[in-house]
Parts: structure tokens; C-alpha cells; sequence
DNA sequence: ACAGCTATGTTATATTATAACATTCCGAAA
DNA sequence: TTTCGGAATGTTATAATATAACATAGCTGT
């Protein structure tokens, strides 16, 4: 792992919610990290290997909670509205069905993409944002 | 549905493929769309009523193929990268399962996404991409 | 007529992401 | 040891996506 690649992967595995590339890139200043495509090309490879995944749906980036994802299944993420952390989990047959799916239409899957947005348990009880673990 | 809903709307149905905000613009200016608020607020409304949904996966927007989507499914998308189709589908099962998941770990959905990205059925024979319909 | 609501339009700006090019670092081959 | 080549880095500029803030117009019910 390079340096940046370092720098960028600790401060998200100690964040507890998605990172936006320039969340990032102001959180490194002081580590020499200057401009955007620094911190770009740093996402780019820790997603490549499975380290850190994008989220769509908030253009943002996490450490990956599990088995630091070589796996194959897909990330199911939950995304809570109110306090923004977001947890992975991963269910073998909501993969599979997606799978056979996209097989019985002959469809060559590269990757495939779970979120869902709302709020969390603990959101709705506390009926203000969860404290940070 | 206000005039610019309209216009919005229709290219959308016309267009095989995911248009950004932006290609949607540029399409509309001699409707004399100018800004692009004026097509954002179009999609906000759009999206709201189920009439269009956004494709997280590649910042576009596409009319929805079934039925107006009062439909409370999720809508699950292959999305081509090469003739960047996208086809829209729904399946009860994996949205069951995605939704007693959810309720299991107390989360309360507002929004599901589902996006896959690949290479579709027709760009695989053709070795190019496919013709348009 | 007017109060209030929705839709519109306009300018400016924020946010997210990449292109293009120059430089540095480091390991393997000569 | 030098040098070649690839990976990583750095820098500037710019593209692409999205929203804030404010002004105006049109329509509806009283």
C-alpha cells in the first residue's frame, strides 16, 4: 500500500460514515495530500482491491466492514439518513436470485449495486441522531 | 404535469438509454430550457410521482419501463456499459428479502436502489455494440 | 383586488470528477 | 553502477453534476 493509499485508508476505516473525496482530501491536508486527484487515484486502487467501497447513492467512500472484501458476493449497504452511518452486510440469496437473474437474460455482470436509504434503529429511537459508537 | 414536466418527461420516453441533467439540458434548450434548475426541478418532480427514475450508477435519469411505478417494488436495473441500455425489472423475492432484512435490524426504508452494471445480451453477440430498437 | 401558493426564470456558486502534463522514486537488467 | 522503465506523485486546469438565493409571473379562492 502506497502512502496515500495509507493515509486515505485509515481515515476512513477510523470515520464512522462515507467520506467524500474532498472530506478526504481536507482531512489530509496537513499529510502534503493537496489535490483532488491525489486523493482520486488513492480510492481508485483500495477500491479496486476491495478495501473501500464507493457509495452510489452519496457519492462517498467506506472502509469495507467485512472480510475486507476479496469476497464476491455483493455489499448490501444501509444508509441512515440522519446520523449518515452506513452498515454493510451481505446475504447469499439476495445475491444468488440476483445472479440467476441476470443469467436467465444473458447479462455479463461486472458489478452490482445494493443501498438502501433511511433510518437506522437506533435513529428512531433516540429520535435524534445516534451517538457516535 | 407542468410544461417543462412534460417536455422533460417525453425525452426521456424517447431516449434509449440514461440522459444526464445536463444532456437533457442541452436536448431542450430550443423548448427554451435554459438552466439547469429548470431541469432539475423537472426530474425532482418526475422522480417523486415514480414517472422517472434516477440511475445512481451513472448520474441519469430514465423513464420508468413498467407501470408508472406507483409500484412500491424495488426497481432493479442492468445498466450496459457499452450500449448503455438500461432495462428495468422488478422481482418480488429479492425485494422481500431486502425488505425483511431491513426489518429485522429495525431499519426503516425510504428508498431502495439496485443497479447492475455489465454487458448485455445483445453487445455480447455482437461483439459491438448492439443496433438501437 | 388581494393574499397565498405553485411554477418559472436567472445568476451565481458549490460539489464531484477527470484530463493533460511534468517530475520523482525505485527496482531490475545491462 | 549506471541506466532504463514503470509506478507513483504532484500540479494546474477544467469538465460534469447539483444546489442556493433571489426575483418574477401566473393562477386560485375569497
Amino acid at each position: 500500500m502506497t502512502q496515500n493509499e495509507t493515509f486515505v485508508y485509515q481515515l476512513l476505516c477510523d470515520a464512522d460514515r462515507p467520506l467524500s473525496a474532498y472530506n478526504i482530501l481536507d482531512a489530509l491536508r496537513d499529510k502534503g495530500i493537496r489535490a483532488p486527484l491525489q486523493v482520486y487515484r488513492a480510492l481508485a486502487k483500495l477500491v479496486e482491491r476491495g478495501a473501500v467501497h464507493r457509495i452510489e447513492s452519496v457519492n462517498g467512500f467506506v472502509a469495507c466492514q467485512l472480510h475486507d472484501c476479496g469476497g464476491n458476493e455483493v455489499s448490501i449497504f444501509m444508509l441512515c439518513t440522519q446520523c449518515e452511518r452506513a452498515h454493510e452486510f451481505t446475504n447469499i440469496s439476495i445475491d444468488s436470485r440476483l445472479q440467476s437473474l441476470s443469467n436467465d437474460l444473458g447479462f455479463q455482470v461486472a458489478h452490482k449495486v445494493i443501498e438502501i436509504t433511511g433510518r437506522c434503529a437506533d435513529c428512531q429511537t433516540a429520535q435524534t441522531a445516534a451517538p457516535k459508537h
